[in-house]
RNA sequence: GCCACCGUAGCUCAGUCGGUAGAGCACCUCACUCGUAAUGAGGAUGUCUGCGGUUCGAUUCCGCACGGUGGCUCCA
């Protein structure tokens, strides 16, 4: 038979059957001892795999992002075997690898605890260090059912049972066999670094009216040493962590007595709200949206009618006036509709682009709070659309760009999803299909990659998601954009159109930075608290050397002030050394020092918070220098 | 909401195997008037998150509540 090395030699030899290790060997692949699968015609299988016929092979080696899975999907199957060593009738479930790790979902008798982990790590050492094989067996699913009956792993049973499949494989290591496609590591022996981290609880899959499993997470890498750089880099993250700096740079807080998911903003906090809120309304008006507000309270009958009440009532807060029901809004969209509809509309006057910065409340479960990230009253920049069926198209296109346009300005990463129609929802399935189409159609025409999030759209409508990513790499849904047939139709919205009939307009929901809370909290951590000046609350603050240089100092403070720049001094009696310490710390992008030199020549000496110092220059240069970073948004 | 962990001075944390607590920074006072990441000396600071229970005695053990963190589910 014939046998083709990607990238290196072809040979022919006699034997009608070897194992894939064996033809590496044969082909003398170098550094073989660090590859731990194969592909053979381009399909990942294990060493141990037959190869009886002409192929192409192409070693996978331990540190190749296909290798890292496999030895991470191995590592979780040792982790299994310690535990059910050490925690007899425990239950094994799903143990998937994960970005940078693996986890195993275990049903015990209790859950597992951080003080179980170092145990289960020593139980997994000397399972590595016996360099147990990993073998794969290939049965019917029959026969596997019988085995894992034998072992009284019913959810084993079960997920065979949902598979469906004629055959099954399993993988034995040691002890432990477990239901499994593989590929697996040739041996435990290939596990050369990982650590479990932490427990969690999760629902067996997924759901949570199912048990509650007990999760063990670990990461895994090649090599020691890169495992101590991910987890020395996970130290660094929390360094970022905006909880943290929203504390350190005095921008909120939250407090027990003023209850979970409310957050307080100090002056330097409520400031960066301020940038931003005006930069969005300049933005938005650049772009023909209308400024609009409506009230926080609405009588419950509304809601019945929107549907939130039947779809979003468990999300809501209601109150009592005068025996009547309220609800305060957790959404925008519904005075908004009312502003569309307080009178007769023209064709000839769409799209309407209403844009609010809405406050709204919902009721989140309080496990999920998080910082600014997750809470439970925030303002989003929230607009609604209403335009013609026609306009669709270039409505959604519009949005995008704008989202595109701003991600650039702030030098977000992001990725985009498509939402589809949820259980619970209202609506045709013909305008949930052309809702969806739409959405697609404007992402292919922008070329813009995304995945489908099947089942994850609004009750009203499907959406596009922006998610980006804060410090430790979790993602965060900022914008979306929601096509809306139903909520018009509720509301009974109308146009003339050039007919003289009136006809049903669409709505489009969308926000940029999603809720400005969270955008906070993401945009803390993207810059690690060093805001660019356009951003900074404070983008200057004055240091003077000694008490004599005062006076001069405060002159420089309120022209300064008056010319626009955010300023601050310290002109407390203390050594120049600590006064920049001080302002270093609080990541002010410029500290002016001012001293007698300063006093005498009539300027000021700018250091930056990188350490470099910019040469004397008088205010008035200064003032040009900020408001050029201002117009670039620097 | 569910699972795990956590809550000690304004902040970061130590401590008490049950006998009502400490450090550094910050704060206040005084001296120093100083040129690019901490000047020195002195001083004050706590219902040990809250409410119950066990106990002669609870910050420490137990239960519940409140708040936070990491996950699950849910979501901007």
């Amino acid at each position: 038979m014939k046998m083709h090395l990607i990238n290196g030699g072809v040979k022919e030899i006699e034997a009608a059957s070897i194992s894939a290790l064996e033809a590496l060997e044969e082909l003398h692949v170098a550094g073989l001892e660090r590859v731990v699968a194969v592909k053979i015609n381009g399909e990942l299988k294990d060493l141990s795999a037959r190869v009886d016929s002409d192929v192409s092979l192409e070693p996978v080696f331990l540190d190749s992002v296909d290798g890292l899975e496999i030895m991470r999907h191995s590592t979780s199957h040792v982790m299994a075997e310690a535990v059910k060593e050490l925690f007899p009738g425990v239950k094994v479930t799903i143990g998937p690898a994960i970005e940078n790790g693996f986890y195993y979902d275990f049903d015990y008798e209790r859950p597992f605890k951080e003080e179980d982990l170092p145990r289960i790590e020593e139980k997994m050492k000397e399972i590595i260090n016996a360099d147990l094989p990993f073998e794969r067996r290939e049965m019917t699913s029959r026969e596997a059912i019988t085995l894992f009956q034998r072992e009284g792993e019913n959810y084993k049973i079960e997920i065979i049972e949902d598979l469906g499949e004629e055959r099954v494989s399993v993988y034995t290591q040691g002890s432990f066999t477990d239901l499994c496609r593989g590929p697996h590591l040739p041996s435990t022996g290939k596990i050369k670094a990982f650590r479990l981290t932490k427990t969690a609880g999760a629902y067996w899959r997924g759901d949570e009216k199912r048990p509650m499993l007990s999760r063990i997470y670990g990461v895994a890498f090649a090599d020691p040493k890169t495992l101590k750089k991910h987890l020395q880099k996970i130290e660094e993250a929390k360094k970022r962590d905006h909880v943290r700096l929203g504390k350190e740079l005095d921008l909120f807080s939250t407090h027990e007595e003023i209850g979970s998911g409310m957050i307080v903003w100090h002056p330097k906090g409520c400031m960066l709200r301020h940038i931003l809120e005006d930069f969005e309304i300049q933005e938005h008006l650049r772009r023909g949206y209308e400024i609009v507000k409506g009230p926080l309270l609405l009588k419950t009958e509304l809601w019945q009618r929107s549907g939130h009440y039947d779809n979003y009532r468990e999300n809501m807060y209601f109150t009592e006036i005068d025996e009547q029901s309220y609800g305060i809004k957790p959404m925008n969209c519904l005075a908004h509709m009312l502003i569309y509809n307080s009178k007769m509309r023209s064709y000839r006057d769409l799209p309407k682009r209403y844009f609010e910065l809405g406050l709204v409340h919902r009721h989140e479960r309080s496990g999920v709070l998080h910082g600014l990230m997750r809470v439970r009253e925030f303002t989003q920049d929230d607009a609604h659309i209403i335009c013609t069926p026609d306009q669709l198209d270039g409505e959604i296109k519009g949005v995008l760009e704008f989202v595109r346009d701003v991600m650039e300005i702030f030098q977000f990463e992001y990725e985009l999803e498509i939402s589809t129609r949820p259980e619970k929802s209202i609506g045709s399935e013909e305008d949930w299909n052309r809702a969806t189409d739409a959405l697609k159609k404007a992402l292919d025409d922008h070329h813009m990659p995304y995945q489908i999030n099947e089942g994850d759209g609004a009750f009203y409508g499907p959406k596009i998601d922006v998610k980006l990513r804060d410090a430790l790499e979790r993602e965060w849904q900022c914008a979306t954009i929601q096509c809306d047939f139903t909520m018009p139709e509720r509301f009974d919205l109308s146009y003339v159109d050039k007919d003289g009939q009136k006809h049903r307009p669409v709505m489009i929901h969308r926000v940029i930075l999603g809720a400005v809370e969270r955008f906070i909290g993401v945009l803390i951590e993207h810059y690690a608290g060093a805001f660019p000046t356009w951003l900074s609350p404070v983008q200057a603050i004055l240091l003077t050397v000694t008490d004599r240089n005062i006076p001069y100092g405060e002159k420089v403070l309120k022209s300064l002030k008056e010319g626009g720049i955010r300023a601050d001094g310290d002109f407390r009696n203390e050594k120049l050394g600590l006064k920049v310490r001080e302002a270093q710390l609080q990541k002010i992008p410029y500290m002016l020092i001012i001293g007698d030199k300063e006093q005498e020549q009539k300027g000021l000496t700018p250091r930056l918070r990188t350490g470099e110092n910019l040469p004397f220059m008088t205010e008035k240069d200064f003032i040009d220098l900020i408001h050029e970073e201002l117009r670039q948004r620097r």
